[in-house]
DNA sequence: TGCATAAATGCAGGAATATGCATGTATAAC
DNA sequence: GTTATACATGCATATTCCTGCATTTATGCA
């Protein structure tokens, strides 16, 4: 019952609901979540590893970016269903629908761009470092 | 989304789980809640106040009892899933298959009976007021 | 009307959470 | 090595949450 308690506390929070959004559309890095979601870098690493951390997630590394996504096949079964549920209750949300939006937009730039005044967060696609 | 939010806040809780798991036994009043649960009078009431206001239960009232139960009908097909994805995952649960145990010794007495010194909480069924 | 009982609630202390800021760590390019 | 970049995390603060105690409210009965 503590896993299902733990699962439930890191469920009842918006941000991450709205990352669990992001990231039930495609696997997604820190700096994406946190353009996605106009949130610091601290704030989307934690909710990150928060979601991790009660087994929803999966991380892989590749160079300097850490790659989280869904962790279906690692996830138990209860997990699923909830998640499922929760996916479910997603639909037709406006606020994760600009999320969305604002992810396409992100793709792979780190938050050192975001930063320098107003530039438009990538033209051309972001190169490996 | 809020809704949701309060919904998961709700679930994150151990004790709330639990007294979760005998309304989907049967129909509960307060009295029995603390009894099965071994719990104060404030916090049963609390417990299943909480629940009511996120739409997991009714409410029914017979004399001086308050009388809760899921309320199946009136909850939205979300609340619903993550209910009964919920429900799956207490299968097998000690702690609850305890308080089933002392629910069913309960039967509606009320808490001035639980806090008069060790006495049996009924062998006689109690009446109507 | 007054009393007894079941439930609800105001309040307060303490615990747990969330978050910004600053810093630390790890990797890659040079 | 140095530097730059992406991410993680320690600390401090603010806020929220949980719970017991005491009291109030609501109902039913004499």
């Amino acid at each position: 019952m503590r896993d299902l308690v733990k699962a439930y506390k890191v469920l009842a929070d918006e941000s991450r609901l709205r990352v669990l959004d992001l990231l039930l559309e495609r696997e997604c890095c820190v700096c994406e979540v946190m353009q996605a979601l106009e949130i610091s870098q601290s704030k989307a690493s934690r909710i990150l590893s928060a979601l991790y951390d009660v087994g929803f997630l999966k991380l892989r590394r590749d160079g300097l970016w850490s790659l989280y996504s869904i962790d279906w096949e690692g996830m138990d079964s209860h997990s699923k269903d909830i998640l499922q549920a929760t996916r479910r209750a997603f639909e037709g949300n406006k606020q994760m629908a600009i999320d969305r939006e604002r992810l396409k937009a992100a793709e792979r730039v780190g938050p050192g761009c975001v930063n320098k005044a107003g530039q438009a967060p990538l033209s051309p696609k972001a190169p490996r470092p």
